[in-house]
DNA sequence: CGTGTCCTTCACGAGTTCTTCACGAGTCCA
DNA sequence: TGGACTCGTGAAGAACTCGTGAAGGACACG
């Protein structure tokens, strides 16, 4: 079937199909590049988890970070932008200096059981 | 499996009666080729979804995408103008790039749970 | 045959995306 | 206060993806 890879991940208001490449916002579709995509899957897998920049790297460029390299961080600005566009009033990628980023689904502060009734969030 | 090729799908204004190879544009016939037919079929049957070309190529063509066949980008850009000649204004077929296509009967920007009176789309 | 339609493939230009660089703001610590 | 370090992000060119006109082949029909 269209549906193996393609589960859905649930993170707050966002959907995120994985066969598709398609994220939705409230019900409006974003436009999300390759990369931006598959960078906002990979903090999304890990919800609430601080994913370094090396991991970000490994799962969506492949291989290692070499040193000076910066495009983990112009992505993740670039998918901010995209995602605050969509929904201001949220904050959805916080950022731990020295440790790496993490995907936040809930209002600024505010921590709460989701109700997931797709595939749940590791 | 889907329908049996004799039922009708609902997209928008669009009506694609299956068992005929007939659309019907706000009641006008299209006259659409058998590869653009089907194409349409494709991807109006995952309205909403971004399919990739492999995916259609698949249901289109039967079989394997090779690299650098662009039959698929080809034919879109068929389809896209007979659609567009029959109803001017509107966008069906949306380019996620490094993705594939979109099929969007509703105006742009906007999905909704659709109301099908005939099949229902996936 | 001659003509028309459809299909496939090629090629070029336009448009997007990716990568890298550079500068400045913010933080931490002595 | 000053230095070292971390991040955010605009900008520019490279690299890649997509849109589409056109050429040529296959096939059907008169």
């Amino acid at each position: 079937m269209h549906q193996d890879s393609s589960s859905t991940l649930y993170a707050g208001e966002l959907e995120i199909r994985l066969g598709e490449g398609l994220v939705l916002a409230t019900g409006r579709a974003l436009t999300l590049s390759v990369r931006e995509f598959e960078l906002l899957v990979a903090l999304a897998r890990r919800a609430g988890a601080i994913v370094t920049r090396e991991e970000l790297y490994a799962s969506v460029w492949g291989g290692q970070l070499r040193a000076g390299d910066r495009s983990v961080d112009v992505y993740v600005s670039k998918l901010r932008n995209k995602l605050e566009e969509a929904m201001p009033d949220r904050r959805f990628i916080h950022t731990h200096p020295g440790f790496g980023y993490r995907f936040q689904p809930q209002p600024t502060g505010q921590l709460s059981r989701d109700v997931h009734n797709g595939t749940l969030l590791d």
